[in-house]
Order: structure tokens, then sequence, then C-alpha cells
DNA sequence: AGATATAATTTGGTTAACCTAAATATTTTT
DNA sequence: AAAAATATTTAGGTTAACCAAATTATATCT
């Protein structure tokens, strides 16, 4: 077993995601953005990385998780998503509450634990922000979600997923009342500012500017 | 808060532990090796420990936990002691099994994840091997046991806890099938090499060797 | 007390991760 | 194609943790 470094895995995490979100290259400095470091830094990671055969590195198409990388990548992020389920399932903690602890806890080493967690968890397929968790073999379910300001007006919809895992965030979702799961539908759309009114399970009615809406995915 | 990085806290607890088990004399030595790591090296920790006053120090007495370097060690020793029972009570973790990812998890920093995980265990007062699991201001349960050399013959007794938490001498407990708990005596003690005929749970006669019955402490 | 053994410190390294500032590359604009 | 803007790398440092070898201080023994 080759060893990755808490700090190696963190760089293999941000590139993994950061080529999940943004199809294009993924370079020096957006992963610099991403972990609050220095650019030349960076640079030097990325060779070690390299050197261990976890990513592919040239300047026009940037940083490239070779599959071991992506093995390691997906395995941390599973970690992150099964712990943030526990700490939200079963310790009484807040959705808005979990994600530096799980940051802390997605470099535990030990597959059994994994294993283990997963299993008294019951296999979850999604975490407490709807983001899917890799399962043991690293396949990601998915899910065909769309912002909710692309949504079809009158239509029923379930709120699946944030965008935005910010406290603040999901602190003003907690204040909205709204959801995971909640069943929501867009009855207006405010032409001069582009915010919508939308009518939440059936029993109340609430005014979500576009920013908002723009974070908050259903199905 | 002031920061401790986690080399620190694991000098810390070792500090505690060596002081907790041989009244003497903490010294530069006992902890390289407890640590496994060069005293040149110690030399060096322990001035950063005094600088941020997590101990006292001089060679006559050797290393002394202050009240702050006390509390900080005392709560190393409850995560990791709890987190082992989780591990065993809720993961399928066997008593040999839990120490290493302990030594990992004992180092989380969150003080709703220590004091949730306390009343999801429903606030456990010693862990899988019989060790107390300090409370959350600090206080330790005391346990008046003796080690089974020592016991009066005929006299029933019940398994509270383990001197060595050695995955090997706990395997070999368990192949003895004798656990935590268990009510065990000793029928005869063999003069010419200590061993001991013990009964176990009224059913079962075993020997046990001197070296054994010095690791299985009861009451 | 003086010799010997043991314990601790000093000295002079190393490595992983970071940093700032300066130098190069590469793209984009004019 | 040159100039300007942007991205990356190089060069030269720092800090936390470690190490081995040599030195100094303390304790123990004869
Ligand atoms: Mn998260
Ligand atoms: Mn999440
Ligand atoms: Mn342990
Ligand atoms: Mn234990």
């Amino acid at each position: 077993m080759m060893i990755i470094s808490v700090t190696e895995e963190n760089y293999l995490k941000a590139i993994f995601s950061a080529a999940h979100l943004s199809e294009s290259r993924v370079g020096n400095q957006l992963i610099a953005e991403k972990l609050s470091i220095n650019p030349a830094s960076v640079t030097e990671m990325l060779r070690r990385l390299h050197d261990k055969k976890l990513i592919q590195y040239n300047r026009a198409d940037g940083a490239k998780l070779t599959a071991q990388g992506l093995k390691s990548a997906i395995k941390v992020v599973r970690k992150h998503r099964l712990w943030e389920t526990f700490l939200v399932g079963h310790l009484n903690f807040t959705w808005d509450e979990v994600h530096e602890i799980a940051e802390q806890l997605e470099h535990i080493q030990s597959d059994k634990l994994l294993d283990e967690l997963d299993r008294f968890l019951g296999n979850p397929g999604f975490d407490p922000h709807g983001d899917p968790i890799p399962n043991k073999s690293g396949k990601i379910p998915v899910l065909k979600s769309k912002i909710l300001v692309e949504a079809e007006i009158g239509k029923k919809l379930k709120v699946v997923k944030v965008a935005d895992n910010t406290a603040s965030f999901l602190k003003y979702l907690d204040k909205q009342g709204i959801a995971l799961g909640d069943i929501i539908f867009v009855k207006e759309v405010q032409d001069f500012d582009g915010s919508l009114l939308v009518e939440l399970k059936g029993k109340r009615e609430i005014y979500l500017s576009a920013e908002a809406a723009r974070k908050i995915m259903v199905e």
C-alpha cells in the first residue's frame, strides 16, 4: 500500500471536485484557490503527485487524476459523506455543522471502519446535503436534478440537493423552512429581478431570490 | 484556544500514562521509548511543551503535566476510549482491533462530537479493555481491582480489566474463552511455576501461566 | 573520592509543507 | 507581431518533527 499523506489527499480531492464541476482545465491556480494555498506550493505538490503516479500533468491540460488518483479521491469523498451522514443521523448534528468535522474524519485510515460505518448507516446513497455517496467499488449514484430557477412553472418537484454547503446558506434554508425531501413548486417568476414565488409542502408561499434558487436542486 | 498539534497530544498522553503506572520520574528516555522516538527529539519537544505551559520540567523530577497539560491529556484519553467503545459496540470490531484506529480518532477536534458520542454510547464508564473513561469534567472512575495472581484461592471474582492491550494477548484470551465480566476463581496455584488452575463461568477449568494471570484484573 | 555507567543535551543534519518575490511562459489584446 | 495580462515555475527562505553522533551532566559503584 502506497502511503498518501493527509495533504496529498486534500489535493486529490480538490482536483477531483474541480474537474467535476467545471469541465475545463484544472490548473495550478484553481487548486491553490480551493486549498487556500500559494500557487508556488501547488507546483511543488503536483510534481510529487505526478511522481507517485496519482495525476498526469502538463501545462495545456492541467492536472488530471490517474485511475489510482481517482480511486483515492473517491474514497476520501466517500468517507467525508458517510461521516456527515453519521453525524446528522446519529449525533444530533445539523447539516450546517458537519462539514468541518468531516474534513478531519475523512482522513482516518481503516478499510474495516469504512465498510462498517457504511453498513451501520444502511448503505446510504446520499449525504445530508443531497450529495451522492460513492459505494465501496467507487460508483457514484447519479441524480438527474436541476436547479430550481430552471424549473417549469406549476410543476411539483422535490428538493433533493443543495449546491452550496456553506453554513450561512444552510441556515438560511432552515429559517425558510426548506429541507431536503420537501415538495415545492414555482408559482410565479418575477420579471424584474428573477425572484421566485414558490409554494412549499402545499402549505406555505415564500419568495426566493434568483440567487438562492440557483442553489436549490430539485427533481 | 491554544492549538496543540497531534504530535504534542501524543507526548502529553505518553507523559500522562507513564506517570500513572510508574509513580517514579517520567524522564526523557521513557517518553522516547513509549513513542518510538529518539531521546534527542524528546528534549526538543519537552522544551516546546514547557514553553506552552503544558508541562513543568527539570532534570531531577523529569516531566510533569501542568493543570493545562493534564486537562488536554485526559481529553485525548477520553476520546480514545470512547471511540474504542463505539467501534466495539456498534461497528462489529473486536477488542484487539480497535486501538490503532482510536489512535487516529483521538485527535479529531470537536467538543460537540465528543459530547454527542458520549451521549450516544450512554456515558460509558469503561472501555472494551476495562479501562476507565474520564467523564466530561475530567473525572476518572476508579475500580479497586487487583491482578489475578494475587487473588485469594476459592474466592469468586469478576474479570473487569486487562493490563495488556496488545492484539496477541487479547486474542489469546479470546481463544481461552475469557472475556470482561466473566466470573472466575482460582482453584489451585502450581508451586513450581506459579501457574493457576482457574474455574471459568462455573463450567470450565483452565490453566493460566503466571505471566497471563498477571495481566488479568479482577474484582 | 574517583571510576564507570546512565541520562540528557548539543550539534549538525533531513524531509514535508508551506511562503514571498522574481523570473519565465503562455495567452489575449491591440 | 508586439504589448499587456495572466499563469506557472524557480529561487531562496521558514517551521515542525524527526535523526545520528558527540558531548556534558548526573548517579552509582568500588
Ligand atoms: Mn462536506
Ligand atoms: Mn456533504
Ligand atoms: Mn487503546
Ligand atoms: Mn482501551
